[in-house]
DNA sequence: TCAAAAGTGTTTATAATACACCCATGG
DNA sequence: CCATGGGTGTATTATAAACACTTTTGA
Protein backbone atom coordinates (compact mmCIF):
# COMPACT_ATOMS: atom_id res chain seq x y z
CA UNK A 1 0.00 0.00 0.00
CA UNK A 2 0.94 3.51 -0.70
CA UNK A 3 -0.54 6.96 0.31
CA UNK A 4 -0.57 8.98 -3.17
CA UNK A 5 -2.31 12.64 -3.46
CA UNK A 6 -4.32 11.33 -0.48
CA UNK A 7 -5.30 8.79 -1.16
CA UNK A 8 -4.77 4.87 0.42
CA UNK A 9 -4.09 2.87 -2.88
CA UNK A 10 -3.08 -1.01 -2.91
CA UNK A 11 -1.04 -2.34 -5.86
CA UNK A 12 -3.02 -4.85 -8.19
CA UNK A 13 -1.72 -7.70 -10.35
CA UNK A 14 -4.18 -8.23 -13.10
CA UNK A 15 -7.36 -6.99 -10.69
CA UNK A 16 -5.70 -9.40 -8.06
CA UNK A 17 -3.46 -8.92 -5.29
CA UNK A 18 0.12 -9.91 -6.56
CA UNK A 19 1.08 -13.49 -5.08
CA UNK A 20 3.72 -16.05 -5.65
CA UNK A 21 3.63 -19.66 -4.97
CA UNK A 22 5.32 -21.52 -2.34
CA UNK A 23 8.13 -24.04 -3.38
CA UNK A 24 9.70 -26.78 -0.46
CA UNK A 25 11.83 -25.49 1.92
CA UNK A 26 12.07 -22.02 0.94
CA UNK A 27 10.55 -18.81 3.87
CA UNK A 28 7.62 -17.43 3.24
CA UNK A 29 9.21 -14.15 2.21
CA UNK A 30 11.28 -15.69 -0.16
CA UNK A 31 8.44 -16.94 -2.04
CA UNK A 32 6.74 -12.90 -1.21
CA UNK A 33 9.48 -11.74 -2.73
CA UNK A 34 8.94 -12.90 -6.18
CA UNK A 35 5.73 -11.58 -5.86
CA UNK A 36 6.91 -7.69 -5.42
CA UNK A 37 9.79 -5.40 -5.48
CA UNK A 38 10.41 -6.23 -1.53
CA UNK A 39 13.09 -3.84 -1.67
CA UNK A 40 10.82 -0.53 -2.92
CA UNK A 41 8.61 -2.02 0.70
CA UNK A 42 9.93 0.01 3.84
CA UNK A 43 8.07 -2.03 6.40
CA UNK A 44 6.24 -6.00 5.43
CA UNK A 45 3.81 -7.43 8.14
CA UNK A 46 1.88 -10.84 7.55
CA UNK A 47 -1.90 -10.50 8.00
CA UNK A 48 -4.09 -12.88 7.78
CA UNK A 49 -3.67 -16.94 6.93
CA UNK A 50 -6.61 -18.53 5.02
CA UNK A 51 -7.68 -21.84 3.03
CA UNK A 52 -9.18 -20.50 -0.39
CA UNK A 53 -12.05 -21.54 -2.52
CA UNK A 54 -10.08 -24.05 -4.20
CA UNK A 55 -8.18 -25.64 -1.42
CA UNK A 56 -4.61 -23.86 -1.58
CA UNK A 57 -3.55 -22.04 1.74
CA UNK A 58 -2.68 -18.13 1.29
CA UNK A 59 -0.86 -16.16 3.77
CA UNK A 60 -1.44 -12.34 2.82
CA UNK A 61 1.29 -9.60 4.09
CA UNK A 62 0.80 -5.60 4.32
CA UNK A 63 3.68 -3.94 2.61
CA UNK A 64 4.25 0.02 2.71
CA UNK A 65 5.96 1.99 -0.23
CA UNK A 66 6.82 5.29 0.60
CA UNK A 67 5.35 7.99 -1.85
CA UNK A 68 8.45 9.10 -2.81
CA UNK A 69 9.39 5.78 -4.14
CA UNK A 70 8.54 4.54 -7.50
CA UNK A 71 7.13 1.25 -7.75
CA UNK A 72 6.15 0.52 -11.14
CA UNK A 73 2.00 -1.19 -11.55
CA UNK A 74 -1.95 -1.06 -11.16
CA UNK A 75 -2.23 1.26 -8.39
CA UNK A 76 -5.66 1.44 -7.21
CA UNK A 77 -7.67 3.22 -4.58
CA UNK A 78 -7.82 1.26 -1.49
CA UNK A 79 -11.23 2.49 -0.76
CA UNK A 80 -12.97 0.50 -4.00
CA UNK A 81 -11.48 -2.91 -3.22
CA UNK A 82 -13.41 -5.30 -1.19
CA UNK A 83 -11.36 -7.84 -1.10
CA UNK A 84 -10.75 -9.20 2.80
CA UNK A 85 -7.31 -9.02 2.98
CA UNK A 86 -7.53 -5.57 1.71
CA UNK A 87 -9.74 -4.81 4.37
CA UNK A 88 -7.65 -6.37 6.96
CA UNK A 89 -4.05 -4.38 6.23
CA UNK A 90 -6.43 -1.38 6.09
CA UNK A 91 -7.48 -1.73 9.77
CA UNK A 92 -4.12 -2.91 10.68
CA UNK A 93 -2.62 0.21 9.01
CA UNK A 94 -4.77 2.63 10.97
CA UNK A 95 -4.29 1.09 14.32
CA UNK A 96 -0.75 0.93 14.20
CA UNK A 97 -0.48 4.12 12.82
CA UNK A 98 -2.07 5.96 16.11
CA UNK A 99 -0.17 3.78 18.89
CA UNK A 100 3.71 2.95 16.68
CA UNK A 101 6.20 5.31 14.24
CA UNK A 102 4.64 3.67 11.27
CA UNK A 103 4.31 6.76 9.45
CA UNK A 104 7.84 6.31 8.17
CA UNK A 105 6.85 3.54 6.15
CA UNK A 106 4.08 5.84 3.79
CA UNK A 107 5.77 9.50 4.43
CA UNK A 108 8.65 10.28 1.88
CA UNK A 109 12.66 11.36 3.52
CA UNK A 110 12.14 14.64 4.49
CA UNK A 111 8.67 16.19 4.64
CA UNK A 112 6.46 19.51 6.07
CA UNK A 113 3.94 19.00 8.70
CA UNK A 114 1.44 19.42 5.76
CA UNK A 115 2.91 16.83 4.17
CA UNK A 116 2.88 14.27 6.30
CA UNK A 117 -1.07 15.42 7.66
CA UNK A 118 -1.80 14.56 3.68
CA UNK A 119 -0.36 10.83 4.67
CA UNK A 120 -2.21 10.42 7.82
CA UNK A 121 -5.35 11.64 6.32
CA UNK A 122 -5.13 9.05 3.14
CA UNK A 123 -4.28 6.64 5.52
CA UNK A 124 -6.72 7.06 8.46
CA UNK A 125 -9.44 8.16 6.48
CA UNK A 126 -10.29 10.56 8.65
CA UNK A 127 -9.80 14.95 9.12
CA UNK A 128 -6.62 15.22 10.91
CA UNK A 129 -5.06 18.68 12.41
CA UNK A 130 -1.51 19.70 11.41
CA UNK A 131 -1.53 21.34 14.63
CA UNK A 132 -2.02 18.66 16.58
CA UNK A 133 -0.08 15.45 14.53
CA UNK A 134 2.96 17.56 14.94
CA UNK A 135 2.75 18.09 18.35
CA UNK A 136 1.51 14.63 19.14
CA UNK A 137 4.50 13.29 17.18
CA UNK A 138 6.98 15.72 18.39
CA UNK A 139 5.88 14.92 22.08
CA UNK A 140 6.33 11.03 21.52
CA UNK A 141 9.96 11.47 20.04
CA UNK A 142 9.05 10.23 16.58
CA UNK A 143 9.57 13.13 14.43
CA UNK A 144 13.04 15.14 14.15
CA UNK A 145 13.36 18.70 12.76
CA UNK A 146 16.06 18.58 9.74
CA UNK A 147 18.15 21.51 8.69
CA UNK A 148 16.60 24.08 5.94
CA UNK A 149 13.05 24.94 4.81
CA UNK A 150 10.60 24.53 1.90
CA UNK A 151 10.33 27.34 0.11
CA UNK A 152 6.60 28.41 0.04
CA UNK A 153 4.72 28.14 -3.53
CA UNK A 154 3.57 31.15 -6.28
CA UNK A 155 1.00 32.24 -3.67
CA UNK A 156 3.00 32.93 -0.47
CA UNK A 157 3.05 31.52 3.10
CA UNK A 158 5.54 31.16 5.76
CA UNK A 159 8.45 28.47 4.94
CA UNK A 160 7.99 25.41 6.18
CA UNK A 161 9.78 23.56 8.37
CA UNK A 162 11.15 19.83 7.11
CA UNK A 163 11.08 17.24 9.71
CA UNK A 164 12.33 13.35 9.30
CA UNK A 165 11.20 10.23 11.53
CA UNK A 166 13.38 9.53 14.15
CA UNK A 167 13.44 5.80 13.10
CA UNK A 168 12.78 4.05 9.94
CA UNK A 169 11.79 0.63 11.40
CA UNK A 170 8.75 -0.07 13.59
CA UNK A 171 8.67 1.11 17.44
CA UNK A 172 5.80 1.17 19.45
CA UNK A 173 5.74 4.16 20.97
CA UNK A 174 3.03 5.17 23.35
CA UNK A 175 1.66 2.15 25.69
CA UNK A 176 -2.19 2.24 25.28
CA UNK A 177 -4.31 4.55 27.32
CA UNK A 178 -5.87 2.24 29.54
CA UNK A 179 -4.14 -0.41 32.06
CA UNK A 180 -0.86 0.64 31.90
CA UNK A 181 1.56 -0.73 34.94
CA UNK A 182 1.79 1.42 38.48
CA UNK A 183 4.60 3.34 38.65
CA UNK B 1 -4.55 -20.22 27.42
CA UNK B 2 -6.25 -19.82 30.52
CA UNK B 3 -5.70 -17.67 33.69
CA UNK B 4 -5.43 -19.49 37.01
CA UNK B 5 -4.83 -18.85 40.48
CA UNK B 6 -3.25 -15.46 39.70
CA UNK B 7 -0.89 -17.12 36.96
CA UNK B 8 -1.36 -17.82 32.88
CA UNK B 9 -0.90 -20.90 32.15
CA UNK B 10 -0.65 -23.23 28.66
CA UNK B 11 -2.20 -25.88 27.44
CA UNK B 12 0.78 -28.95 26.25
CA UNK B 13 0.56 -31.67 24.51
CA UNK B 14 3.66 -34.08 25.36
CA UNK B 15 5.67 -30.82 25.94
CA UNK B 16 4.31 -29.07 22.59
CA UNK B 17 1.49 -27.48 21.74
CA UNK B 18 -1.24 -29.39 20.51
CA UNK B 19 -0.92 -29.08 16.75
CA UNK B 20 -3.42 -31.28 13.53
CA UNK B 21 -1.67 -31.46 10.36
CA UNK B 22 -4.17 -29.70 7.55
CA UNK B 23 -6.38 -32.54 5.31
CA UNK B 24 -6.75 -31.20 1.85
CA UNK B 25 -9.83 -28.54 1.45
CA UNK B 26 -10.52 -28.54 4.76
CA UNK B 27 -10.50 -25.39 6.53
CA UNK B 28 -7.76 -24.10 8.94
CA UNK B 29 -10.43 -24.18 11.47
CA UNK B 30 -11.28 -27.62 10.80
CA UNK B 31 -7.81 -28.56 11.79
CA UNK B 32 -7.41 -26.90 14.74
CA UNK B 33 -10.51 -29.06 16.61
CA UNK B 34 -8.62 -31.88 15.62
CA UNK B 35 -5.73 -30.59 17.87
CA UNK B 36 -7.93 -29.38 20.84
CA UNK B 37 -11.52 -29.17 22.20
CA UNK B 38 -12.56 -26.14 20.54
CA UNK B 39 -15.69 -26.00 22.39
CA UNK B 40 -13.81 -25.22 25.76
CA UNK B 41 -12.87 -22.19 24.07
CA UNK B 42 -14.59 -18.71 24.57
CA UNK B 43 -12.68 -17.15 22.26
CA UNK B 44 -10.11 -18.03 19.20
CA UNK B 45 -7.67 -16.14 17.07
CA UNK B 46 -5.13 -16.47 14.87
CA UNK B 47 -1.41 -15.59 15.21
CA UNK B 48 1.75 -15.99 13.38
CA UNK B 49 1.88 -18.14 10.07
CA UNK B 50 5.51 -19.44 9.48
CA UNK B 51 7.75 -22.09 7.70
CA UNK B 52 9.36 -24.66 10.06
CA UNK B 53 12.96 -25.99 10.19
CA UNK B 54 11.62 -29.33 8.66
CA UNK B 55 9.95 -27.01 5.92
CA UNK B 56 6.34 -27.30 6.94
CA UNK B 57 4.18 -24.77 7.11
CA UNK B 58 2.26 -23.59 10.34
CA UNK B 59 -0.21 -21.34 11.35
CA UNK B 60 -0.93 -20.75 15.24
CA UNK B 61 -3.89 -19.71 17.07
CA UNK B 62 -4.50 -18.11 20.31
CA UNK B 63 -7.60 -20.02 21.85
CA UNK B 64 -8.61 -18.88 25.72
CA UNK B 65 -10.13 -21.26 28.32
CA UNK B 66 -12.11 -19.33 30.85
CA UNK B 67 -11.37 -20.40 34.15
CA UNK B 68 -14.47 -22.16 35.73
CA UNK B 69 -14.14 -24.31 32.63
CA UNK B 70 -12.73 -27.66 32.85
CA UNK B 71 -10.29 -28.68 29.82
CA UNK B 72 -7.96 -31.78 30.99
CA UNK B 73 -4.57 -31.93 30.42
CA UNK B 74 -0.87 -30.46 30.91
CA UNK B 75 -1.16 -26.84 32.11
CA UNK B 76 1.89 -25.22 32.37
CA UNK B 77 2.79 -21.34 33.32
CA UNK B 78 3.19 -19.43 30.19
CA UNK B 79 6.19 -17.73 31.94
CA UNK B 80 8.09 -20.54 31.43
CA UNK B 81 7.62 -21.41 28.11
CA UNK B 82 10.20 -19.25 25.77
CA UNK B 83 8.27 -20.82 22.49
CA UNK B 84 7.77 -17.70 19.88
CA UNK B 85 4.25 -18.63 19.27
CA UNK B 86 3.64 -18.64 23.08
CA UNK B 87 5.24 -15.06 23.34
CA UNK B 88 3.22 -13.82 20.40
CA UNK B 89 0.32 -14.90 22.39
CA UNK B 90 0.95 -13.22 25.41
CA UNK B 91 1.74 -9.92 24.22
CA UNK B 92 -1.47 -10.42 21.80
CA UNK B 93 -3.46 -10.77 24.86
CA UNK B 94 -1.62 -8.19 27.36
CA UNK B 95 -2.36 -5.76 24.31
CA UNK B 96 -6.18 -6.40 24.05
CA UNK B 97 -7.56 -7.26 27.62
CA UNK B 98 -6.43 -2.75 27.33
CA UNK B 99 -8.59 -1.86 24.60
CA UNK B 100 -11.31 -4.76 24.23
CA UNK B 101 -13.39 -7.04 26.21
CA UNK B 102 -11.26 -9.77 25.96
CA UNK B 103 -11.39 -10.29 29.69
CA UNK B 104 -14.95 -12.42 29.00
CA UNK B 105 -13.13 -15.29 27.10
CA UNK B 106 -10.71 -15.44 30.52
CA UNK B 107 -13.38 -15.04 33.45
CA UNK B 108 -15.84 -17.00 34.57
CA UNK B 109 -19.21 -16.35 33.86
CA UNK B 110 -20.35 -14.43 37.24
CA UNK B 111 -17.49 -12.86 39.52
CA UNK B 112 -16.36 -10.73 41.74
CA UNK B 113 -14.22 -7.47 41.50
CA UNK B 114 -11.53 -9.21 43.40
CA UNK B 115 -12.08 -12.06 41.18
CA UNK B 116 -11.04 -10.55 37.80
CA UNK B 117 -8.51 -8.77 39.20
CA UNK B 118 -6.45 -11.95 39.45
CA UNK B 119 -7.46 -12.63 36.26
CA UNK B 120 -6.44 -9.63 34.85
CA UNK B 121 -3.04 -9.70 36.81
CA UNK B 122 -1.73 -12.97 35.46
CA UNK B 123 -2.67 -12.15 32.28
CA UNK B 124 -1.06 -8.80 32.30
CA UNK B 125 1.86 -9.80 34.45
CA UNK B 126 1.61 -6.83 36.59
CA UNK B 127 -0.36 -5.80 39.30
CA UNK B 128 -3.73 -3.85 38.86
CA UNK B 129 -5.48 -1.87 41.30
CA UNK B 130 -9.46 -3.51 42.14
CA UNK B 131 -11.03 0.12 42.69
CA UNK B 132 -9.82 1.53 39.04
CA UNK B 133 -10.28 -1.90 36.85
CA UNK B 134 -14.16 -2.01 38.27
CA UNK B 135 -14.50 2.23 37.09
CA UNK B 136 -12.75 1.70 33.77
CA UNK B 137 -14.52 -1.58 33.03
CA UNK B 138 -17.79 0.00 34.24
CA UNK B 139 -17.67 3.14 32.34
CA UNK B 140 -16.55 1.50 29.08
CA UNK B 141 -19.98 -0.49 29.47
CA UNK B 142 -17.80 -3.99 29.24
CA UNK B 143 -19.48 -5.34 32.59
CA UNK B 144 -22.55 -5.73 34.21
CA UNK B 145 -24.19 -6.06 37.41
CA UNK B 146 -25.58 -9.04 38.12
CA UNK B 147 -28.01 -9.78 41.09
CA UNK B 148 -27.16 -11.33 44.26
CA UNK B 149 -23.98 -10.90 46.68
CA UNK B 150 -20.90 -13.26 47.16
CA UNK B 151 -20.69 -14.14 51.23
CA UNK B 152 -17.67 -13.19 52.39
CA UNK B 153 -15.07 -15.37 53.87
CA UNK B 154 -14.24 -16.90 57.20
CA UNK B 155 -12.61 -13.48 58.61
CA UNK B 156 -15.59 -11.42 57.31
CA UNK B 157 -15.48 -8.41 55.16
CA UNK B 158 -18.05 -6.82 52.81
CA UNK B 159 -19.84 -9.15 50.92
CA UNK B 160 -18.55 -8.47 46.73
CA UNK B 161 -21.37 -7.57 44.19
CA UNK B 162 -21.57 -9.77 41.28
CA UNK B 163 -20.88 -8.47 37.29
CA UNK B 164 -20.52 -10.58 33.89
CA UNK B 165 -19.40 -9.18 31.36
CA UNK B 166 -22.05 -7.47 28.95
CA UNK B 167 -20.82 -9.58 25.45
CA UNK B 168 -18.96 -13.05 24.83
CA UNK B 169 -17.66 -11.60 21.79
CA UNK B 170 -14.96 -9.87 21.10
CA UNK B 171 -15.74 -6.38 20.94
CA UNK B 172 -12.95 -2.86 20.64
CA UNK B 173 -14.11 -0.82 23.37
CA UNK B 174 -11.88 2.24 23.63
CA UNK B 175 -10.24 3.80 20.60
CA UNK B 176 -6.50 4.54 21.25
CA UNK B 177 -5.84 7.21 23.25
CA UNK B 178 -4.12 9.00 20.07
CA UNK B 179 -5.12 10.50 16.57
CA UNK B 180 -8.97 9.74 17.20
CA UNK B 181 -11.35 11.37 14.66
CA UNK B 182 -12.42 14.90 15.01
CA UNK B 183 -16.00 15.32 16.65
C1' DT C 1 -15.74 -3.32 68.75
C1' DC C 2 -12.18 -4.60 65.79
C1' DA C 3 -10.08 -6.58 61.60
C1' DA C 4 -10.88 -7.63 56.97
C1' DA C 5 -12.64 -7.03 52.50
C1' DA C 6 -15.44 -4.20 49.31
C1' DG C 7 -16.67 -0.08 47.42
C1' DT C 8 -17.18 5.30 46.82
C1' DG C 9 -15.67 10.22 46.62
C1' DT C 10 -12.36 13.14 45.22
C1' DT C 11 -7.89 14.68 43.72
C1' DT C 12 -4.15 14.41 40.60
C1' DA C 13 -1.71 13.38 36.35
C1' DT C 14 -1.29 12.88 31.55
C1' DA C 15 -2.07 13.49 26.93
C1' DA C 16 -4.84 14.64 23.53
C1' DT C 17 -8.08 18.21 20.98
C1' DA C 18 -9.65 23.08 20.09
C1' DC C 19 -8.86 27.49 18.99
C1' DA C 20 -7.09 32.16 19.08
C1' DC C 21 -3.35 34.45 17.60
C1' DC C 22 1.36 35.49 15.74
C1' DC C 23 5.08 34.75 11.84
C1' DA C 24 7.08 34.88 7.15
C1' DT C 25 6.59 35.05 2.52
C1' DG C 26 4.91 36.40 -2.54
C1' DG C 27 2.58 39.42 -5.26
C1' DC D 1 -0.26 45.69 2.74
C1' DC D 2 -2.88 41.80 2.34
C1' DA D 3 -3.81 37.00 1.32
C1' DT D 4 -1.84 32.58 2.22
C1' DG D 5 0.14 29.00 4.49
C1' DG D 6 3.00 27.78 8.73
C1' DG D 7 3.56 27.65 13.56
C1' DT D 8 3.02 28.70 18.79
C1' DG D 9 0.54 29.60 23.23
C1' DT D 10 -2.90 28.32 25.99
C1' DA D 11 -7.49 26.53 27.32
C1' DT D 12 -10.34 22.61 27.44
C1' DT D 13 -11.50 17.86 27.65
C1' DA D 14 -11.06 12.99 28.47
C1' DT D 15 -9.51 9.18 30.91
C1' DA D 16 -7.15 6.77 34.15
C1' DA D 17 -4.21 6.34 38.56
C1' DA D 18 -3.85 7.48 43.48
C1' DC D 19 -5.55 7.63 47.82
C1' DA D 20 -8.45 8.78 51.71
C1' DC D 21 -12.52 7.34 53.56
C1' DT D 22 -17.00 4.79 54.21
C1' DT D 23 -19.66 0.35 54.22
C1' DT D 24 -20.61 -4.32 55.62
C1' DT D 25 -19.56 -8.35 57.34
C1' DG D 26 -17.47 -12.34 60.90
C1' DA D 27 -15.70 -13.26 65.16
Amino acid sequence: MRAQDGTLEVLLDHGRLPEAALRGGETLEAALGRAVDVSALAHVEQLETRVLGNGSVATAYLGLVPSETHLGGAWRPAAGIALPFVRAAQSRLRAKLSYTNLGFALAPKTFTISELREVYVAALGHDVSATNLQRVLIRRGVLERVDGRRAPGRSGGRPAALFRFASDRLEVTDEFAALRPPR
